[in-house]
DNA sequence: AAGTCGGGGTT
DNA sequence: AACCCAGACTT
């Protein structure tokens, strides 16, 4: 059991809120591969794109990877989007990797080549593309020693506890307080290891759930704490509900028994990203409502592969593979249905002749940077086979 | 201010 | 199944 909580502090004091921070931060801190005594801007800019909305953890199972691909801004600069996709994924917001790849380009032309130098202050690094205000007073904190002060989940987490705020952390009204916080508690001594240890406090301590108030060092000033009321803080507006969307997607074989795939557009969700030739069912409706009797298949699936054979002699089977995905703002069901075409139709499909269609084996599977739900349903498609 | 944009770990 | 993560950008 914890000690009761005591009734006389509470009111969070900057100076020696800091001071604690800094102090657990350098006996307990993780040790991260971006994490040196001298930070490399390149590395930390990489890290801190691909933390955004995503855990450490996770991270960790990319960095070094993505590093050995693109080893310096130069490098990043020169990758197309095949090789840099293929790095990316898995690790979602496809737009984080292209918007590095181009602010690698700024970068190199606009900073290295002009100035000399690499973006410092939060200013600068605000300028390029998929750099907000919280990766940019990150980089400048922990790059260049300006007290800018971060808000990010963590930090907004631990300052509603800390200070008892309860306007809701997701919106704009509640942001402007909690950064309004931020900024009177970041010293000008050691910015950015205060900045990670406020994130990293809010991720190893101060939890979402059950957060560990016996290890927390700034327990003595937390109001929540004082009060009991962790658990009611810090307050969220609720988001809506999600829905549900149903896609149909094509299995086209070749000869060889390879899956035709096809790109998507650049811009929009997934873009550059591989996957069978897929087609969403109208809203509110499921399968049942586009299978015509003959069982061949929701209809604007047949329409789609028509325009992708140039032909309308082929026939549509039922699904041989399903597989779900939940995202953020809906979830989805793929199902997959087999096109019986013509040699003489599929062949027609080569990858010289047709940009951003390409047939998919086992063995090229690598070569390809698929989203996850159709990773999934091309694993089920090729497991399913494997049985027979 | 609200919507778009991924995927996975935790509870 | 709900929640949330070292958020940015568009409308």
């Amino acid at each position: 059991m914890t000690a009761p909580p005591s009734r006389r502090q509470a009111t969070p004091h900057p100076a020696s809120t800091s001071t604690r921070l800094l102090a657990w931060y350098d006996d307990d801190h993780r040790d991260l591969p971006w994490r040196t005594d001298d930070p490399d801007p390149y590395r930390v800019w990489v890290s801190e794109i691909m933390l955004q909305q995503t855990r450490v953890d996770t991270v960790l199972r990319y960095y070094d990877r993505f590093l050995t691909a693109f080893p310096d801004v130069h490098s990043l600069a020169a990758a197309d989007d095949d090789t840099l996709l293929l790095q990316w994924e898995g690790l979602g917001y496809y737009r984080r990797a292209r918007n590095l790849r181009d602010g690698a380009k700024a970068v190199a032309s606009e900073w290295l080549d002009v100035r000399n130098r690499w973006p410092r202050t939060a200013a600068e690094w605000r300028t390029l593309p998929g750099v907000g205000a919280y990766t940019a007073a990150a980089l400048a904190s922990i790059c260049a020693n300006e007290p800018a002060a971060v808000v990010d989940g963590n930090v907004k987490r631990v300052l509603a506890r800390l200070y008892g705020l309860a306007s809701p952390i997701n919106t704009s009204a509640g942001h402007n307080v909690l950064q309004q916080r931020a900024d009177e508690l970041i010293p000008t001594g050691r910015p950015g290891d205060h900045n990670q240890a406020l994130m990293e406090l809010g991720a190893v301590v101060c939890t979402p759930r059950s957060p560990r108030c016996g290890s927390c060092p700034l327990q003595e000033a937390c109001v929540a704490f004082r009060d009991s009321r962790t658990a009611e803080l810090p307050v969220k507006r609720p988001k809506p509900a999600v829905p549900h969307h149903h896609v149909a997607a094509a299995v086209i074989r070749n000869p060889d028994g390879a899956l035709l795939i096809q790109r998507r557009p650049d811009d929009g969700m997934l873009g550059g990203l591989w996957e069978l030739p897929s087609v969403m069912l109208p809203e509110g409706t499921s399968w049942t409502d586009h299978q015509p009797d003959t069982g061949s298949g929701p209809d604007c699936l047949r329409e789609r592969v028509a325009g992708l054979l140039g032909t309308d002699t082929f026939s549509i089977g039922p699904a041989v593979a399903q597989a779900r995905h939940a995202y953020s703002h809906f979830s989805v069901e793929v199902r997959a249905y087999p096109v019986d075409a013509s040699i003489s139709s599929t062949s027609a499909l080569t990858g010289d002749t047709s940009p951003g269609l390409a047939w998919l084996t086992v063995n090229n599977r690598t070569r390809f940077a698929l989203h996850k739900v159709q990773d999934k349903l091309v694993r089920a498609f090729w497991d399913d086979q494997l049985r027979l």
